[in-house]
DNA sequence: GAAGGCATGTAATGAGTTACATGATTAT
DNA sequence: ATAATCATGTAACTCATTACATGCCTTC
């Protein structure tokens, strides 16, 4: 364990927890990711080679690299590990949560464009978060059975914001096509 | 206007949006931006002393420095930066919304934590989102009658968003509470 | 046996966060 | 006139994004 201890983040937790079911390669950690939070928190494919990297140097995990051929470096969470993460889960929650949504920066700034733009960026949007939440509907039964049961109620949630926002844009969209039909 | 084009991101055309209205120094972006989508998409203030800047080097924005005192430096849309933002807004908008809910990483891996803790985590995201939604509706008092009103159906928007949330916490308490009495 | 995609990784750059610093203004 | 808070800025550090590179496996 090193002596200076940084101080964990999201990305750290997400590769905790990921390890805490089972040891993985960085491939394995964005497959995973990539079905699950990445759907509404993304992280690039080099941010799951660098992190695992960093919890060595701090101690909470383990490498082990295979002999010969590729050398694929295999992660497994420590001790230490489990207990950042378990103490994690235990402190509270008080950050604002973000929602990073370009669509409604643009909405915000919808001045500065023509009404076409916006127009369009509404039936964007409303389609966009249509076939999401339709996406994790499909994700939903294929998961419901075997998988673990807050991960289910995390997809849930995912769900009814995609539909509250879809809603929302539909909406919109109704309203701007009565002012100019 | 520099030659290599940066690509810009979504801190260029917060910048840029927020200069149609007015010339403003980083103090005034500040400002605007936090009470208005910095509610939520948030940036810390380095990010607009340092966001203007850039644009300056990228032509679109122009600086004047305060004689004497503190030398305060203000900024201004130029034509450039003006046709930039216009453009942004009349592209396809096919960016996936990242939300950024540490409540929501933590319920994924609430199976390492205790029956305690996440209890605990929903109650405190129950209130938060709660009291988010109230403040939304304030504000939206406090504006809808001079504010643009694109700004005020962004508003809108947070204000279905963290109502949805705010139920979907509530309903989970109720069923927490329902299996240990 | 060549092509295409999956798996694995690194390097370079750019952006975001945190901490530090200090000048101005207001309130007591 | 001192404290507190607002306003203004920079530096150091960490993190994220993008691009590059290439090995391995499947399929045709």
């Amino acid at each position: 364990m090193s002596d200076r201890t940084r101080k964990l983040n999201a990305t750290s937790y997400v590769v905790l927890g990921m390890l805490s079911y089972a040891p993985a390669t960085s491939y394995d950690l964005k497959q995973f990711v990539g079905n699950t939070i990445g759907n509404f928190w993304a992280f690039a494919h080099s941010q799951l080679y660098d992190e695992p990297a960093r919890l060595v140097r701090d101690g909470l995990v383990e490498e082990t690299v295979e002999e010969g051929g590729r050398r694929r470096r295999t992660y497994s969470i420590l001790p230490a590990g489990r207990e950042a993460l378990r103490s994690w889960l235990a402190s509270g929650t008080h950050e604002q949560t973000e929602v990073r949504d370009t669509g409604l920066l643009k909405l915000f700034f919808a001045s500065f464009g023509t009404d076409q733009d916006l127009l369009q960026l509404a039936r964007d949007r409303h389609k966009s978060h249509r076939e999401r939440a339709e996406g994790y509907v499909e994700q939903r039964a294929e998961i419901v059975d075997y998988a673990d049961r807050w991960q289910v109620k995390t997809l849930e949630l995912g769900l009814r914001y995609e539909r509250c926002v879809e809603q929302f844009w539909a909406d919109f969209i109704e309203e701007l096509e009565g002012e100019a039909p």
